[in-house]
DNA sequence: TGCGGTCTGTACGCTATCGAACCGATTTGC
DNA sequence: GCAAATCGGTTCGATAGCGTACAGACCGCA
């Protein structure tokens, strides 16, 4: 196979291309890395690249007047960051920034807006990727009013986690309080009932997962209904590549 | 002018078409009444159907296994109910139910989507709206997370008033706590704020907006934050056909 | 004229979470 | 090897909002 001679995209969308358009569209990829914390886009700034990231993780975040911020949707090697091109539109209205370091795709916004303008397999699975992001954004609208915040908690770990595809996160209370817009103080007592119980450790910036299933139980059914819909949306393609 | 034969769109979607497509779409849109509570898609359903409201709103809502319910944006004259369909998937995730009886416009879905693959004037409205719709689920999402009860009373009853473009709307505290997320109770004291500062006067099913400055003022900034993105995105189209 | 239903006011105790603060433990940088 | 920063545990009182409940006001209808 020719395309082994460089990295294994890692990002399923990128894996769900045909190998013509794939091979087609790898001078446009660089892959570059994603320190932690690096900022993607500004709120109401023009988008230069579109990112394809591989086990990595990418918040959405809103940023109110008085600074404070809430995480408003997550993007991992399931989707691509900068889908909102597929309005025709290049300004953000959110933050992106990296929430688990490693690597991504990089394209030009330009070359991303070519493709979708020629109606091609990408502009297929970005469409069907937005929506699946669409459905977790409002999941979380659902989520932030109704849920306490160890089912929160839980729920974000497994984001994570999905993303990560790994049983240790490099995660601290307070950055996590930042993203769930809650108290340091809040998240320290949610992680603690859940260490309790078994289900993580924690210490110093570092998160185990000792056991998913049960994650999964204390977690409120948001993740699952998110994770429903884009499997829904996306995986038959995914699936049939992958074979 | 022989658009005037029928009822004038009343949508600012429609409106933005230039005279030839509208022209052409005519055949294909009919007028259809839009009664209280009346539940356009069910989550999970096939959409027949996309529709343009005219002075009327529609709130997608998220329905939990336990059957709790919140809302997670409106829709009314500004936009478009079902752009889900743009990505090509015909399946609406959340339930789509009339807070605000008046009339729409009625299209096929597969019009619709006919309309959308010919990547004509309606497919980039529709793209710009979708993304004015993702800005506002978003803002909900933090909204949600971090705004009192009273500021996003404030904000709900801006969002009615902006598509009812009336002074008085039909609501129940009953009705706007289940669409907040909150108790009944809750909302009839944060409505009694509201109205001892001369803001609302209301009365059995009956809310007056008494002075629209102070409402805003009341508010939180997600109103006017996500007016300012509609405005960004869309607002040059419509502006254009007016003159 | 009365009755049942709807809408709102209000009260109770209770829980989750907040804001602020302080402390100890550990890591990092110099 | 020490100072400074980071990270997590814990406490305090305060408060917003919950769930539940009951009662009065008003409405439509028989």
């Amino acid at each position: 196979m020719p395309l082994s001679e460089r990295a294994p995209p890692e990002n399923n969308l990128l894996t769900a291309l045909s190998a013509k358009c794939y091979k087609r569209l790898i001078p446009e990829l660089e892959l570059v890395e994603f320190p932690l914390g690096e900022i993607l886009y500004h709120p109401k700034q023009r988008i230069k690249y579109v990112y394809f990231p591989r086990w990595a993780a990418v918040s959405m975040v809103n940023i109110f007047e008085d600074g404070s911020m809430v995480e408003v949707g997550v993007i991992g090697r399931e989707g691509v960051v900068g889908c909102s091109l597929l309005s025709g539109d290049d300004i953000s209205p959110h933050q992106a920034i990296v929430q688990i370091a490693d690597s991504a795709w990089r394209m030009a916004a330009a070359v991303f807006k070519r493709e979708i303008e020629s109606n091609g397999e990408l502009d297929d699975l970005a469409r069907r990727y937005s929506q699946a992001l669409f459905a977790q954004v409002a999941q979380t609208a659902a989520c932030n009013r109704m849920h306490p915040i160890v089912e929160r908690l839980a729920r974000w770990l497994l984001l994570m986690q999905d993303r990560r595809q790994s049983d240790t996160l490099q995660l601290t209370h307070e950055f996590i309080a930042t993203m769930l817009g809650a108290r340091r103080a809040g998240v320290t007592l949610a992680a603690g009932r859940l260490q309790a119980a078994n289900i993580i450790r924690y210490n110093r910036g570092k998160v185990v997962v000792l056991d998913r299933k049960k994650l999964e139980g204390a977690s409120c059914e948001c993740h699952r209904i998110v994770k429903d819909e884009y499997d829904r949306l996306l995986d038959k393609y995914i699936a049939a590549r992958e074979s």
